[in-house]
DNA sequence: CGCCAGGCTAGCG
DNA sequence: CGCTAGCATGGC
């Protein structure tokens, strides 16, 4: 076995492991601590996650400010990519901390970092996303790794990897329908025949965030928040800002002048507003606000609460 | 029971 | 182009 722990003075900016993973970024870690998925808002503690990345089983916690691995491979490069941990946070969110939203997400969880997330299970993953609860996201996915993914041990235990292009692809509709994909069914196998004869996906990876978004757009089942998710969230387009409802509605309320009709109108303006780590911004928005609202309540009321 | 969820697509004008 | 109806399913 492979170990290993990476110190917090090698972690500008700190680290929240449970913000990371558990915000509606990546819904490829599992939680082994009873709660299995993860969002149930209890505290992870100290609990371990584990994922399949790159075909290496990877399992970390959080001890105080350091970072934890056991894997069956050297993968420090990997979880340092993964999760983000060479951003130097402070740098990049000092910009933004006079707007009072910002301050108080960051200092609420400060140490939350963007993923990034390999690019097929990035895909389907927000393909999955669109009109669902960020709760039943996780157990859709995890469902979708234990079903079709392949299965590899790791001192004594089982753990599933998300299951690649060419199988998806190879599925019939009522395969997935059967698992509550509804409607999206079709978009996933559609997107997966694409991305099968593409398998590295190196055409929909490109330099430019604006035409990477664009070019994203020709996936089934991806529009421009869904090619927003996949740039911010795998492909480390750090200034994509996801224009989802919640997002919306803030913008609407705390920042009047970059809410416009259309999408692209308003991520303009909000990115101008926010700069090149807007999507930062936005992910500790997000967040924050989720979770101020009980999960499942509206911006509305928050808003009328902090007057 | 009705409403809504990290939206997208097709098909209008 | 911009706009909107319809879309599956589960949880409250």
């Amino acid at each position: 076995m492979n170990s290993g722990i990476i110190s917090d003075s090698s972690l500008s900016g700190g680290l929240d492991l449970q913000a990371t993973l558990e915000s509606g970024q990546t819904y490829l870690w599992d939680r082994d601590d009873g709660n299995d998925y993860v969002d149930s808002g209890l505290s992870g503690g100290t609990s371990w996650y584990s994922a399949i990345i790159d075909g290496n089983v990877i399992r970390v916690r959080q001890i105080g400010g350091k970072l934890e691995w056991e894997s069956n491979a050297e993968v420090e490069g990997t979880i340092r990519r993964v999760l983000g941990l060479n951003d130097d946070l402070n740098e990049i969110m000092k910009e933004n901390l006079k707007d009072p939203l910002v301050d108080a997400a960051y200092t609420k969880y400060k140490g939350m970092r963007i993923v990034r997330d390999p690019f097929f299970a990035c895909v389907v993953s927000f393909i999955c996303s669109s009109q669902m609860r960020v709760e039943r996201i996780f157990r859709m996915q995890q469902k979708l790794r234990r079903e079709y993914g392949e299965k590899i041990r790791f001192e004594g235990k089982e753990y599933y990897e998300y299951p690649k292009p060419s199988k998806l692809a190879s599925l019939k509709e009522s395969n997935l329908r059967k698992m509550g994909f509804g409607y999206r069914a079709p978009y996933v196998i559609e997107t997966a025949k694409i991305l099968e004869k593409n398998e590295m996906c190196t055409s929909y990876i490109l330099e430019d965030y604006e035409q990477n978004r664009s070019k994203l757009t020709e996936l089934k089942g991806v529009g421009e928040k869904v090619a927003d998710c996949i740039c911010l969230f795998s492909i480390g387009h750090l200034e994509a800002v996801p224009l989802d409802t919640w997002i919306r509605s803030t913008i609407k309320i705390h920042y009047p002048s970059c809410y416009h009709k259309s999408y692209q109108d308003t991520s303009k303006s909000i990115r101008n507003k926010f700069g090149p780590y807007a999507g930062y911004v936005q992910t500790y928005i997000f967040h924050y606000l989720r979770h101020e609202a009980g999960m499942t309540g509206n911006i509305e009321s928050i808003d009328k609460r902090n007057k």
